[in-house]
Order: structure tokens, then C-alpha cells, then sequence
DNA sequence: TGTAATCCCTACTGATTCTATATACTTTAT
DNA sequence: ATAAAGTATATAGAATCAGTAGGGATTACA
């Protein structure tokens, strides 16, 4: 399960999105309109500046934007930086690698053999959907109806 | 990431696997080979029983084994005992559905329509990977060496 | 029939992580 | 000046995880 920190983040980065090339948008103003509360959207917020996705001005009138196009932030990114490892298997992370305590060899391990091709699968997916993926589908979810 | 007891519950079912056909195995012996905590082992392999997966024959020369070929023993099964939804999202999953809490459409909601992608490319693998195929990977990986 | 081996079942506990909340500080616009 | 914002760190309650404990029930076998 993805933490709830993680689904704020993108949730947040979403609007952001939307909101890309306008004035910059307040923590608070997102957090009423996404229902997150907003102390902790402030802390998620500054995580994923402190990451280089998000440009941020203090002050009145301040707020946060994204500091790239939504076609350039992808989902992976935001998830390793919220929640870390995309595998489900620490021994089959890319970025957050570390050993079973209790396996004996791993190179010969056939559930991690299995789950590295879950964490490719899942890999795929999140490499590929940017931001503007993830509008363009509300979009086209809306005009479904 | 997959919980310590689902990993510990696919292992000793690799090891049943391999012993299939035989006469049954003892928790002990498992846990010993394994290096997985005894106590901790037969609660898991007791959900796995409850839940169909294995045979149980008490008192001496007793033990577990498979109560089904491995051919017939598929990941997702597993996992669902052990530690439940597939999905990343609650509002993503197919067997442990449930609302976000903060949600107010889920029906045009980008994110979940990404997360139930995601979840469709997991789930292909893990209802395709049975206990035959986690060892036969193995087998893979050791002439490979 | 007794005893050791084995699984069965429930309760409990310590550690960690998650989900916030609290408090105070810094910067900026007006 | 003052108010509106973001910045930063500490704290806390709840939930979950990972394991431990202790006994109970069943079975094989001497």
C-alpha cells in the first residue's frame, strides 16, 4: 500500500499541475480542496521542494508551483521520494537495495527472481506516467461520463 | 513491501513444494532451513492451512505438506492470506476494497485509474506464478551459474 | 498406557512506522 | 509594522509488525 503521505503528494503535485504557469497556489488552498490536513501537506510539500520538484515563495501572496512541466515529474520519482522502494522486496530495489537478514543466497532465490519482474512491471508503469498523464486521464474519465 | 510474514509463508511453501509427494515436514525443520523464527512459522503456516493451502498431520512423525500440486499454488493466493490487498490504493483493490477517506470522486480520479494499472500489471504476474514456477526459476538460476 | 513429538490456538509485548499536531522561526508584500 | 505565507524540528497517539510465551490437543510408538 502506497502511505496516505505518498497519495497526498501526488494529489497535491496534481493540482499543481493544473495549476502550472499560474500564480503560485497556498498549502492551505490545496489542503481544503484536497481535504488533507494541511500541517501535514506543509511537511510533504517541503519534502518534495527540498527533492527539486516544487518551487516555492515565501511571504504573502507566496505559495507553491511546480518547478518543472508536469510533463517532466514522474510518478516514480515522487513515490521514492515520499515512500521509497517501488520493489516489494528490499533485495530486489533498484534505489533501496539491501539484503534479506535471512536468505542465504539470494542470486539463486526464486521469489526474488519473481518480484524483480513485478518491480520492472510496476517500474513501467510509473516511469512512463507523468503528471500530465495523470490529468489527461481525469480528462478523459470526465468525458466518459 | 511485502510483510516479513509473507515472505517467510512463500519460502516454507517453496520448501513444501520441493518436497511434495514426500512425507510431511515438520515446522521445525522448515524454520531451521530457512532461518525463519519457529513460533512465528507456525502461526503462517497455520493461516495457510486454514485457508486450504496445506495439509497438517499432528503428533510424532507429523508435519505440513502441500494439500495441492505446486502447480496449483499461485502467489497471489498467498499473498492475499498473508497480507491482503494487491493494489497500492484501498479504493484500487479488487478483493479489500474501500473508499479514501479524503476522496470525493473516485470515479474520474486520475490517480486511482493510474494505481489500478499498476495493480493489473502485478496481479498478471502473480496470478500466472505458481510454487512450480518459483521453483522452476530456481532450478533456472542454478544451471545458469 | 504413558510419554514424547508434533501441530493448534490465543494472548501478549516491544519496536517501529504512520499520521498527524504543536511550536516557533524566517521571509516577503504591502 | 503587520500579516501572510513557507521552513524546520520536536512530539505524540495510533496502528501495525514481528515475534514471544504458554499452554492445549492429537498422534505414534514403546
Amino acid at each position: 500500500m502506497l502511505s496516505k503521505k505518498t497519495k497526498y503528494a501526488i494529489k497535491a503535485l496534481v493540482i499543481l499541475g493544473k495549476n502550472y504557469g499560474q500564480a503560485p497556489m497556498q498549502i492551505s488552498k490545496i489542503a481544503e480542496g484536497e481535504r488533507i490536513p494541511k500541517k501535514f501537506l506543509e511537511q510533504i510539500l517541503l519534502d518534495l521542494k527540498n527533492a527539486g520538484l516544487l518551487y516555492s515563495k515565501k511571504g504573502a501572496g507566496g505559495g507553491y508551483s511546480l518547478n518543472k512541466s508536469p510533463n517532466d515529474i514522474y510518478l516514480v520519482q515522487v513515490m521514492r521520494i515520499t515512500d521509497g522502494p517501488i520493489a516489494m522486496l528490499p533485495c530486489a530495489s533498484l534505489n533501496f537495495y539491501h539484503k534479506c537478514d535471512e536468505c542465504t543466497d539470494e542470486v539463486t532465490c526464486g521469489i526474488r527472481n519473481v518480484f524483480i519482474d513485478v518491480r520492472d512491471a510496476t517500474l513501467k508503469i510509473l516511469t512512463e506516467t507523468n503528471l500530465a498523464s495523470v490529468i489527461d486521464r481525469e480528462d478523459r474519465l470526465i468525458q466518459a461520463l
